[in-house]
DNA sequence: TTTAATTTTGGTAGATATGACTATATTGAG
DNA sequence: CTCAATATAGTCATATCTACCAAAATTAAA
């Protein structure tokens, strides 16, 4: 294999050629409703060609000097107004004809999609409607088409949601510094579904973990006995951090 | 903030423009002696700057119509002949100064490198020394420094296999159709440490799980009461498909 | 040929975790 | 005061994990 240094255009087209990219960044934003108990996801109406008017995930092109990072971190920065979150790589998507772009200039320049999923805390997640023609949080189960092949990012990053809150300790990132044991395991049912452990033993399995630590205060909200508070205590769980975690 | 949309290129460029891209991709090709109990991962010498004579992860940039996958799979028909392999998509390195070749040209173009990680059946792997000054199966714990970023690239790829051989039936892709519970715990201790679990708890965990299939043919190598051969019933796993699937 | 070593196989018993379910305590509302 | 709502604190049967142990089937050595 020869070639990528110092070579020449004409033999490298011969072979088929590099292809010059453009990359951008796309997010999967999640948040959760604890108090409508909905799972958010964010979106942003497009407002320009391709996919003119068409929903699509926030994204953007990555700039000089700029790296991936840096880029999803814009992204979010652009859209929404919000302290506390959690932000990790998704996937990248690279097929050739993933982006109708690319079809118009012949052997031209080729989009590559770098997913990035962020969950943000809701409560304080404030929306900056500006330059765009939409923005809005879309239930999880209400999500239209949208714009490329964001449906399928989308759903990988919904996937790793799920997969990323049973095995590690992201709820802690966008739960406030206290919380009761309730909001947690509102947090978890709205994302997992009710049925994936009953609430009597969700609080038994937590509180036994050991790194929930008691602040010794109550807060009542409505009806029904006052909750004790939590934090999460990081130097506790520092023993699970190398634990069980996979990839799809 | 705004733009993105009906941008004029001189206002993205006042503030950094949008970059070029090369897109490389990397791959973090493993496999395991059983017979030496190594896991090995497979290093090229590199014959062209940068980083000339210095060992790296086999490598090539995307051409043009080709897709990620397809220059992943490429890479690893261009150095090894090898009929079951395990691959998939690792990680995505773009950071600005990653590659030393994006210095030459100021504002030029970018190196980005989106790693896949496979996993090769060793006994039919044939290595193709051809076009490289140097091609080697590296125990994984003498790996030298590495062109670029590849030794994160490889810890990366590392942490991966291991969580991944846990919890899906990656291991199957590189046994032979017929193999022993020996066979398949070397491959497992190999990988993860000898101290990973018990023989005798591993071997009744895994026949519990009921898709390893009994054969009825046993084989006898050297001393010891001949072992039973099985065969992975990729049906009876269909249940287990959708288990639990984590992220870094 | 007898004995020993090796390896596979098939367990057991105690600890621990899981899942369905029940009971008690503390509050606000009527 | 009583009741509905909510938080907390269990029980208990069952499944699973862990550390062992012993028999069976073979080869290697004496």
């Amino acid at each position: 294999m020869p070639g990528r240094g110092n070579h020449d255009l004409s033999a490298e087209a011969a072979r088929g050629g590099l292809a010059d990219f453009k990359v951008g960044v796309d997010n999967a934003i999640f948040s959760v409703d604890i108090v409508l108990n909905r799972l958010l996801v964010l979106l942003v109406m497009r407002n320009e060609a391709p996919f003119l008017h068409q929903w699509s995930l926030p994204g953007t092109l990555v700039r000089h000097g700029e790296s991936l990072e840096d880029a999803a971190y814009r992204i979010l920065a652009e859209k929404i107004r919000v302290r506390n979150l959690y932000l990790e790589q998704l996937y990248t998507f690279g097929g050739p004809e993933r982006d109708p772009r690319e079809a118009l200039d012949c052997y031209g320049v080729r989009y590559l999609s770098v997913s990035y999923f962020a969950l943000v805390r809701f409560a304080e997640a404030e929306l900056i409607a500006d330059g765009v023609s939409g923005i809005a949080w879309y239930p999880i189960e209400r999500v239209p088409t949208l714009a490329f092949d964001h449906n399928r990012i989308l759903e990988y990053g919904y996937t790793r949601l799920r997969n990323k809150l049973e095995y590690s300790p992201i709820a802690f990132d966008v739960l406030p510094e206290t919380f009761t044991l309730s909001d947690l395991y509102q947090l978890y049912s709205t994302v997992l579904g009710e049925n994936f452990s009953d609430y009597s033993n969700f609080r038994a399995r937590l509180l036994k973990l050991g790194f929930l630590a008691d602040i010794g205060k109550k807060v009542s909200r409505g009806a029904g006995r006052p909750a004790s508070l939590y934090r999460f205590d990081s130097e506790a769980f520092a023993p699970f951090k190398d634990k069980p975690l996979v990839f799809v």
